[in-house]
RNA sequence: CGGGGCGUAGCGCAGUCUGGUUAGCGCAUCUGCUUUGGGAGCAGAGGGUCGUGAGUUCGAAUCCCACCGCCCCGACCA
């Protein structure tokens, strides 16, 4: 491609509604225009990359036997009451009503359709197991798009679903699965790990999120460097302390502690490390039906933070409870509020259980208590269980080494769904016996549009994106040195352009009458990753110069052995031509 | 949903508090000349419903009200 013959659309400036960097660079670059609220269009070059990541993924799971399909986008509001999503799924859900006021969605996933044609194309024993998947548009109505394409409402996805006769095979496809996606982010040029995650109300025997990692990534990750032990912070156990409780030492004491509501103000104002103090987090608890079901105290130590999901598996669902709830059961505004003389459920984390001597809230505005203990001075804890996300430093849950934390942005799940939909929507076919049983049923999600953000998030420096090879917009770019004034040099870049696209390399020519700084300038922004410089300085030896993205310096290489010099820096598993 | 901020040319911004010439600056765009190895210089030009609507006023980008849109934070960390 010439840049002549192309659109390139770059700015100095990023938009000022961009706030993380991989948003910035795309909108800089050009790859994508904002339309709406988390409602991009993807531009020529944005949607080179796109569908480059798209190809791989293709590839790799038709490589794995999964069949592609193309659902609608579109699909009957009827289908997701006969699941029963139609009431549980929430304002997510896009719905709108055609000319005939009959219920649609724009589909967030597409589990009822896929089920829908199985059910009624698939009768025998013989035609399983089967794997279908898509790469489509979809639309999740998020209650605050942001990150530009990684927290998009309108996204491309790649989703799989895959039917089985019994557990056991869903359970080899799921492992067929995890091996692809390893796969599958290994050529895309991505640091990426895979971790367990939470099961959620569905259960079922697994589920691993694929995370790209970087810095700013919405979820944090623990994982053991010594065991390979890798979950997400919303699954990953807090063990319990292996020691036992200290005995009472100190007197039970109240201290006025005005305007010091937080946990690392009150440590401070007592001179004692954070991990003395004990939070009492207040619930307003929900029955299964969803009624109020009255307050709860969760304790956690001061530097620990609840973990909600466990919470919610422990004591069941609930909300934060509201301020002036908490002043009508306590007695006293959030800041001061503790365990001790209080008539609702006590619920203690692990580590508080082993706690004594320690601070908490009075129950009295302005009051702090000291010397606290369990069994002395307020009851034992109704309840001891693991309420808290892990930190840094916490011992691996399957007993060897210490845990590490790190974040990372979801661009992959797979999980094996069981019989849930297919249950709902009867989905079964007949054994080898005649008798019909429910198919068990896997998904396999992978954000493909999602995965552009998080490599640039991952992947950029000061002077733009440096795109992974697999996935830049282009291999290859040459940039002439006067394309328009020096005819030598023009001859020279034509001849490289054609030599190196007859070679097989997707490669850009940048003719355009601009001075240097610029086409470099952009060269950079849009992250290509090899660029060879056609000068009158180089072309009097005979010689281009050649210089890597990321490279510090740039080397001059000759021009017959230029072919052979980039065939051997390109990715060795570069992708087929997309265009 | 709650709090905060913003909305002026394609992008980044000033002007708004304290109403008053023809609404301004940088980048980008167009023309000409010069320049040409890291986002050039000079000269000139085009481009504006000042988010929308309704008010106050002799007069509104500026003040009042409503609405729309966008961004950030919060909706655990008591």
């Amino acid at each position: 491609m010439r840049t002549s013959d192309y659109f390139i659309s770059t700015l100095k400036e990023a938009p000022s509604e961009a706030e993380v960097v991989s948003h910035r660079l795309m909108l800089r670059a050009g790859l994508i225009k904002r339309l709406a609220g988390g409602i991009y269009t993807w531009m020529p070059l944005g949607l080179r990359v796109l569908r480059k990541v798209e190809a791989i993924v293709r590839e790799e799971m038709n490589r794995a036997g999964a069949i592609e399909v193309s659902m609608p986008a579109v699909q009957p509001g009827e289908l997701w009451r006969e699941s029963g999503r139609w009431e549980k799924y929430g304002p997510e859900l896009l719905r709108f009503k055609d000319r005939h006021q009959r219920d649609f969605v724009f589909g967030p996933t597409h589990e009822e359709v896929i089920t829908d044609i199985v059910r009624r194309e698939i009768r025998s024993y013989r035609q399983l197991p089967m794997h279908f998947y898509q790469i489509q548009i979809k639309f999740r109505d998020e209650i605050r798009p942001r990150f530009g394409v990684m927290r998009g409402r309108e996204f491309l996805m790649k989703d799989g679903y895959s039917f089985h006769a019994d557990a056991a095979d869903l359970e080899r496809e799921y492992q067929n699965m995890f091996e692809t996606y390893t796969r599958i982010f290994t050529r895309l040029g991505l640091e990426f790990r895979a971790v367990s995650a939470d099961t959620g109300s569905i259960g079922g025997t697994g589920s691993h999120e694929f995370h790209v990692l970087a810095d700013s990534g919405e979820d944090a990750l623990a994982y053991c460097p010594e065991s390979g032990y890798a979950a997400n912070v919303e699954l990953a156990e807090a063990l319990s302390p292996g020691v036992s409780r200290p005995a009472a030492a100190s007197p039970l004491k109240k201290a006025p502690t005005p305007g010091k509501t937080r946990c690392v103000d009150v440590a401070a104002f007592f001179g004692v490390p954070v991990d003395r103090i004990v939070k009492a987090v207040a619930l307003a608890r929900r029955t299964e039906d969803g009624e109020e079901n009255g307050l709860a105290l969760v304790l956690l130590r001061g530097d620990h933070e609840l973990n909600e999901i466990k919470t919610r598996k422990i004591i069941g669902e609930f909300r934060f409870a509201r301020d002036d709830e908490i002043t009508a059961a306590l007695g006293c505004q959030p800041g001061y509020i503790g365990p001790a003389g209080v008539g609702i459920p006590v619920f203690a984390d692990r580590s508080v259980a082993v706690m004594s001597d320690f601070i908490c809230g009075a129950n009295e505005a302005e009051y702090h208590l000291t010397g606290v203990n369990f069994g002395r001075d307020l009851p034992e804890p109704e309840h001891i269980a693991d309420f808290r996300d892990v930190v840094a430093g916490d011992p691996s849950p399957d007993g060897k080494g210490r845990l590490e934390i790190r974040r990372g942005i979801e661009v992959g799940h797979i999980f094996q769904l069981r019989t849930k939909y297919a249950e709902a929507l009867n989905c079964a076919y007949l054994d080898e016996n005649g008798q019909s049983r429910i198919m068990e049923m896997g998904c396999y999600g992978i954000g493909v549009s999602r995965i552009v953000g998080a490599a640039i998030e991952q992947n950029n420096d000061e002077k733009g994106i440096v795109f992974p090879a697999p996935i830049a917009p282009f291999e290859v770019c040459v940039v002439p040195m006067g394309y328009v004034k020096s005819e030598r040099v023009k001859t020279a870049a034509d001849a490289l352009y054609a030599h190196l696209r007859a070679a097989g390399f997707d490669v850009l020519l940048d003719d355009r009458d601009e001075r240097p700084g610029v086409l470099f300038a952009d060269m950079d922004l849009i992250g290509i990753p090899h660029r060879i410089v056609v000068g009158e300085r180089g072309l009097a030896e005979n010689k281009f110069e050649y210089k890597g993205r990321s490279d510090a310096e740039a080397k001059m290489i000759s021009t017959s052995e230029i072919e052979t010099f980039l065939k051997e820096r390109l990715c060795a598993f570069s992708p087929p031509p997309v265009f």
